[in-house]
Parts: C-alpha cells; structure tokens; sequence
DNA sequence: TATATTTATGCAATGGATTGCACAATATAA
DNA sequence: TTATATTGTGCAATCCATTGCATAAATATA
C-alpha cells in the first residue's frame, strides 16, 4: 500500500541521465549546466521528492541531530530550559531531539542508547533523580561525543555542565531576609542526595554565618516538593517550639504549601513569618499575596548548554571542559517584605 | 580525531567471521550455534557496538519514530498532550520527536519538511495559528503517512483528529453560571479565527438559548489571552452601562486579570459579578479565590491521538478516518459558586 | 581542420545492516 | 562407510545519496 518514495534514481530514470548528476543538481553544484539544475529542480517537484536524511547520515556520519534529555517535559523549568536550547540550535541548523526520563535510571540509560543509536552529534542532559550508575554517561563519551549537563550533573571527565549558582541563591534568600529583620529562619530542603538541594542548603548557612547568626539543627525541615507537602511540613514547624519568623523553603511548591497553612491558621503573612520560595515558578506572581522567589533564569541555562555544545562542536580536537555558573536573581515579593519597599514587578 | 564507530564488520574481523553471521546472532536468528552467539555477544559488548539507526533505517525503510508537532513545548496544555502521546507510543518502541512551531507557519513547513526527511512514520500536530496553506499536511498524505490533528486541526482528507468537544465546554459553563442565577452574562473571547473559540463562543449562544435567554450583542467582548488583557477588557465591561451579573472568559489568563481588576474595583467575586475561565490552568486552583474553569484533559488528548496514530498503522491499508472529541469537564470553585455547594475538588 | 581547453556528465565505490540463496560442516540413518 | 538430513556460515545484493576520477561533449585556439 505505501506508495514507494521518490528518490534521486527516479528522477535520473524520468531525465535520462544519471543518479550522480541528480545529486549534484540538487546540491547546486557548480559543475551543472543551467539547463539541467532547472531540468532536475522541475522533476524533484513534480515527483515530490525530498532527501532521505538516513542516507545522508549513513554516508556522513553526522546527523545534526542533538539529543536532549530532562526528567520531565511538562515542567515549567524544564520546558524554558528546552525553549532556550532550541532557540539556540536550531537556527544553526540543529534538530533537538527532545526525551524525558522520567526520573528513571533505567528510562535514561534506553534514552542515551537510542541517541547513540542514532548516531547524534552531542547530548545535553539533566540527571535523573534516581541516577547512581554512569557507565551510560562514558559512553557517550568514549564516542567522542560532547556532553553537557545542565542543572543536575554527573561527574564525568570530559564533558562540561552549565548550572545555576545554588550556593549563591541559598545566599541571597537568606541574606533578604535577614535584612527584613528575620534572625530565626526556619530552612525546609528537598532531597538532600541531589547537588542542587545541597547547595541551596550550603548558601543559607553560609549567610547565617556571615551575619553572625547560629546554625540550628532544629530548625532545619524535611518536605517533598509539593503543596501537601508543604501545609505538612508548616504544621510540624508551628507545633515544634522554635518560635521562627521565616520560613526559606527550597522548593516554590512547598512554600505555597506552608503560605495555605499559615492562613489556615491565622499565622499573618510576613510580619508573624516571612516566606521565600525557590525557582521563580509563574504562580508566584498570580497569587494573591504574592511569594518572594528565586530566578533561576532556565530559557539561558538553555542557551547556555547550547552554546557550551556548538563551542565544542566548533574545536572538536580540543577538549574543552566548560563549567558554567548562572547567577539566580531574588524577586522579592508581598510574602517577605516587611520593610517599607516596593515589590519587585 | 572522532574515533571511529564500532560496525559488525569489526566485530567479524575480530572473530574472523562474517558480518551476516555477525547480524544475524545480534538478532538472536535461530539460524546461529549458542557458540557463535555468545561470543558475538562478548565481542559487541567489548567493542561497546550499537547498530547505526540509519542504515537500518535506510534498510527497512521504517524508523520507529513519529513527528510531533506543538505551538509551543513551554505551555502546560501542550506539554501535557506531549506527555499522553509519550506514555503512549514509548512502550511500543516508537521514538517520538517534538518540535515547536511557535506559531509560524513558515517554521511548520519546514518542521514538516524535515520530518519527511526524516523517513518518519507518522506525525501528530496541532495547527500554527497563522497557518493559511495546507499544501504541506498533504504531502503528508501524498506519502501515505498517517496524519493526527489534535486540538487545531486543518481540513485535510484522510487524515484524522482529535479535538475537545470546545461547544460543549462553551455550554456546560454557561448553564453552570446560568444555575448559580446569572442571566447577564459577559462573554470574553479571544481569536475568532481559530475553531476553538469560535466553536466555545457557539456554546455559550446555544446554552442562552436554551435557556430562554435573549443574546446580546453588547455582552461580547475581545480580549488576548493573557492577564493585562483581561484587566483591561475588565474595566471595559465595568464602564458600559451593561450591568452584568457573570463573565464567561474564553482563557484562563484573561479570567486571572479580570478578578484581579474587579478585586481592585471592590467588585465581589461571586456575588456582584461570578467568573468562569477555560482550560484549568494549574494556577486556577491555587489562587486565593479560586477560579471555575473547564478542563481539557490534555494527557488524554495525547494518550488518544497516539492510539488514533497506532490504529492506522496497525490497518495500513484501509484508510481511516477518526473524528474524536473528548468531552470537556468544569471544575466549579471559588470564583462562581454562588449557592450552597461544596467546590469540586 | 586538427589540437588544446574547458565544461558537463557518467562510473563506481562508499557507509552499515539485512537477508535470500548457495554451500560447507556436522550429525544421522542406512 | 556411504548416502541423506540437518545445521551453521558465507556471498552478494539492497536501501539512497555523495564524490573522486575518468571520459565525453562542447568550445576555443592554432
């Protein structure tokens, strides 16, 4: 029933000459009379050809195809992220083959064997969650490939990583509100195995000890990135006895969660207690009372890993370790401003 | 200095064998002795060989992989639908490839183009909004490709869709506001162009009627989707001499901006004036006042245009034409709930 | 008109995996 | 031991586009 595709061999067959000639027709060589390039442009469309790309990349060895992995698509985060990448490539001609792991080793390792399989000029990823193994990581390597890690990496030789400066961003929350006056903030982290949660944790102790203010264990919370999580976790700092007057929580989601716990509770935000979010998700700025975050900038962790990976492609010989950090940015808001001050947009 | 890629040809050298003995025991054929197997296995394994995509694709003429077509990857509707058609075709070993039109029809063609070249198998897309020509759908069809509109569609013969039932949306949510004892009721639409709000302006004219309520010309307004927009079409409504009771908003974001401008205008949300939105944002269910919205389940959409893709490609040769319209779903909230009844989740 | 140039085209190999057909090696039956 | 059946491998063509080299055709020069 499929009607077999036209190739440069029909059109040659329907003009009398040859396969070879076809192809340099199409490619504009400058070896073709004029007379023949109209000939065989006229035949290509009449039969509706178009180039089989896997005889192209059989022959080259190269695909312009990059492969791209996230955890999950339909991330606001991870979706930008994606947006920059293309944005970047694909006017160089890139096509961006997009995966989602799922947070799945096993779903990763698949994804990077049908990228190698296909024979893709580089691969950009964001480590899955549950990631322990890399063999699947030096492979890509061992196959000359560049690799870039783009907010959650691995540690691999060879390859570079382009990631938000966490640390930092742990800081600057922190030091906000500190300023507003705050000296008893409650930190609540996320999975403490993945660098970025760590790091988030690194900035605010570092900031605590920079103004002179003592670390407390007892005031440090574990939650899931969600909002049920977060209404949990403000229930169990209410009950305890810390008596805080913040509230840094490292994930935006958890900070909604505590946000709707407080009210419940009559708990008034940010004089009783100021919240500061983390990742600058967009219904930080649609909420009624509005919640300080952090910028994380995703659309140029995107361009960045892109331009990391065209680098790379444009001095294939050397190898080049890039190591990028992108400043996060406070956006500070009704959830958190207690001084005199006008919100940022 | 890219190393060169393992082929079976290497793997036959190494073994002194030849590449069909070599491809045939990589395929497990019942042909070849466990002995040969086995150290074919080994050999690959040390030789860390992957087969070439493209020569088999090349070979076989099939691909296993399906072109999906989005406006934008960075919008929680799509994502969702790439996530369906992912959860979908990935356990049955099909690759899907996503890309972006952002809205351009020029971008679409070419997207349409590469796909072609790409040998794909099947291609799943939703409608450019600026998309005028369709030469480019049929020469989907002109290469017996299965064709799946989801969402937007173009009139294209032998290709299918699969769409929400947007009259019906447009319907339930009026009764519902027509239920809570409204009977003014603004109607705010946004592209009268595309089908989809064409189809949810249809709904809402259908459900008056069926309610012995008069149309009114003066009701209707036109706003972009996003919030300035329905501020700004907000302090319109306010400023004519309309006295409404309701505002139907064709886009959530509109709603957002609409509430947040009668909030400042201490108009009170239901009871001077009751809003419903459409499509369920995520953020219409965390907002302080929550927000009445349709949802279109667009996990679903994806789940059942891939299903719609499968059908045809499991029944190559009788052509198929599906027409699928999944049924919208009002989720009642703050924002509209006038009476005495428990929100919907 | 014969020779030297230039220009346009053809020939054939290449890239990697598959597969029908032929044949060799081994096992079984007579 | 010889004939027959069985099993395992090899040969070579195929999928499509590209490209170095050879050659034919057209044009310019002597």
């Amino acid at each position: 029933m499929l009607k077999k595709k036209t190739t440069i061999y029909d059109i040659a067959t329907k003009l009398n000459i040859t396969a070879a000639t076809v192809s340099r027709a199409l490619n504009d060589s400058e070896l073709i009379s004029k007379k023949t390039k109209k000939m065989v442009l006229e035949a290509a469309d009449e039969l509706s050809y178009f180039k089989n790309r896997h005889a192209l990349a059989l022959k080259s060895g190269r695909t312009n195809q990059v492969g791209l992995v996230v955890p999950f698509i339909n991330r606001h985060f991870f979706s930008n992220i994606i947006m920059g990448v293309e944005e970047e490539l694909y006017p160089k001609g890139y096509q961006v083959m997009i995966f989602q792991s799922n947070e799945s080793e096993r779903k990763e390792k698949d994804i990077i064997e049908a990228l190698l399989q296909n024979q893709v000029d580089g691969v950009l990823i964001s480590v899955s969650k549950t990631t322990r193994f890399k063999d699947h990581f030096n492979k890509i390597i061992d196959n000359n490939l560049p690799l870039i890690f783009f907010d959650r990496k691995a540690d691999i030789e060879n390859s570079s990583c382009v990631e938000t400066d966490d640390v930092l961003g742990g800081k600057i929350a922190t030091q906000h509100l500190i300023d507003q006056g705050c000296s008893q903030i409650a930190y609540v982290t996320v999975d403490l195995n993945l660098n970025i949660y760590t790091n988030r944790f690194k900035g605010y102790r570092e900031s605590l000890k920079h103004n002179g203010i003592d670390f407390r264990e007892d005031l440090v919370f574990q939650a899931n990135s969600d909002i049920a999580s977060g209404r949990k976790v403000a229930r169990q700092i209410l009950s305890s006895d810390a008596n805080i007057d913040a509230i840094f929580c490292s994930s935006d989601y958890i900070a909604l969660g505590v946000m709707q716990e407080l009210k419940d509770q009559k708990v008034s935000i940010p004089d009783d207690v100021a919240v500061v979010g983390f990742s600058n998700e967009p219904f930080t700025e649609l909420l009624d009372l509005t919640l300080t975050s952090i910028e994380q900038s995703p659309y140029e962790m995107g361009k960045s890993a892109a331009r990391v990976f065209l680098d790379q492609m444009n001095s294939k010989n050397a190898i080049i370790e890039h190591a990028i950090k992108l400043k996060p940015r406070l956006y500070v808001r009704d959830s958190s401003l207690k001084i005199n001050q006008k919100p940022h947009k």
